[in-house]
DNA sequence: AGTTAATTTCGATATTCGTTGAAATGTCGA
DNA sequence: TCGACATTTCAACGAATATCGAAATTAACT
């Protein structure tokens, strides 16, 4: 990730509702929501969340796809670990620091396990 | 730290001047610049790189002191490790990454050595 | 005290952001 | 194909953001 794509995807989580509604997302896994359940969980008016929808999009933080006539929304845990990863190597003191994973699909190495860490 | 401090943090961090202003700091370590060498850094206008450098204290990333006739400018590494913190907890994947710490001067305390964590 | 240097604060302006309601799009089922 | 449903797009508006130049503050030097 560049410096640009950071700058997206920090201004995409800066706001209250569409921090909200990543980590909804991240904590629904990669089955992902339908925008409708969004607007009821969040409590936001439909056309004001799919603006927010965009901009996560925009942002590459999210994915949308199409199950009939809803459209499902899903966290993209690979962009979360870049932006993470970017923010470490370029904004932490000394690159003594190591960088996370996000997506739960992506696990650990026998080694990460047994190392015990978190 | 708690939402409304990774908001802020985080929209401090998502604008083209404050976040190449922040790895600046970050770069430089504790010791820190002055107002003037950053604005000649960057070619900002001073009276703009001040509206900048309020944002990013506001937000907690960086910290202000003076020094005879100037003001010098530090990165609040502590406060980034929090950002890093609140992000692998509330938007990765499952719980199962680990936290960066970012200050250099911030040596683990001997608990979280002894607990392997990093 | 008066002068200069470093920086901030103020006022004005253009741009972007977030919200809302109304209209449009796409999809399913009868 | 018609009607209902899920969602987006559009237009409009107020609020927040970013920028600049000019004036004000703070501190050092003489």
């Amino acid at each position: 990730m560049d410096q640009l794509g950071a700058i997206a995807a920090l201004g995409a989580l800066a706001q209250e509702t569409r921090l909200a509604l990543f980590r909804l997302l991240v904590a629904r896994g990669p089955e992902g929501l339908p925008a409708g359940m969004i607007a009821d969980e969040l409590e936001v008016a439909p056309s004001s969340l799919s603006f927010h929808l965009q901009q996560l999009v925009h942002a590459g933080l999210i994915a949308q796809r199409r199950l009939g006539r809803q459209l499902i929304y899903s966290a993209e845990y690979r962009t979360m670990s870049e932006l993470l990863a970017y923010l470490t190597e370029n904004c932490c003191g000394r690159g003594e620091v190591r960088v996370p994973f996000c997506d739960p699909a992506e696990t650990l190495t026998e080694e990460e396990k047994n190392h015990g860490c978190c």
